[in-house]
DNA sequence: GCGGCTCATAACCGCTAGGTCATGGGTTCA
DNA sequence: TGAACCCATGACCTAGCGGTTATGAGCCGC
């Protein structure tokens, strides 16, 4: 038996898909991903959309920072967010990679 | 401003979307998904690619199975556990589909 | 340089997630 | 029926996550 297991879940060496799905794994952070594909958003405004404070919001942006998804940017006093196209449609194109029934899916 | 925030991330309401991703978060479910990928398996030939107890295994297969991400079916003593490919697929289109960096890439 | 704005970090807290061992339920076979 | 096998579930522990408030760091404008 093969013993696939080269770093289990445990392991704090981790993949980075599984960064990116454990960033995408979270409403808010789904929703913030949403909010970016129509425009580039301060902090602020995006706060602005839902009923968390501003820190819990700093936090879900930091994490998906850590996972490539999103690029920010200082702009005087605010800090600008913005979806990474490249890094989704990256991570989106390696997973499905992986499965016969989702290859079907890419052109 | 909007307030999109339907159902934020502690509502034990979660779309099913997220807890499709919430199944993926994690390397070891990734790599049971990958060994169905080739072909159905019994939850002990499962076990058998992991450093992992009997028990862990059984409850990342269900997790993987309430994100309908897999399909058990029972055989005498053994239980089968196959791979999802419609909702796989199905899930990850819905999602990427949202993006227009990602939409480039499907069919 | 001071006050005020914007955002990130620290410290804390309750709950969930992932791991373990022990046990129980279903199925087969003698 | 009873022993043996396969798998799921219960009880438990620890670490991490998502939320909060309070605070600090960076950048303006006066």
């Amino acid at each position: 038996m093969p013993e696939v297991d080269s770093m289990s879940s445990g392991g704090r060496d981790e993949r980075h898909l599984t960064k990116v799905f454990k960033a995408l794994s979270d409403n808010t952070r789904q929703e913030i991903l949403r909010l970016l594909e129509s425009h580039q958003r301060t902090v602020g405004e995006i706060v602005g959309n839902f009923n968390l404070s501003q820190p819990t919001i700093s936090r879900h942006l930091s994490v998906l920072k850590e996972a490539d998804l999103v690029i920010d940017q200082r702009q005087g006093q605010n800090v600008i967010y913005r979806l990474n196209d490249e890094a989704l449609s990256t991570s989106m194109r390696e997973f499905f990679g992986q499965f016969r029934s989702c290859q079907e899916s890419l052109r």
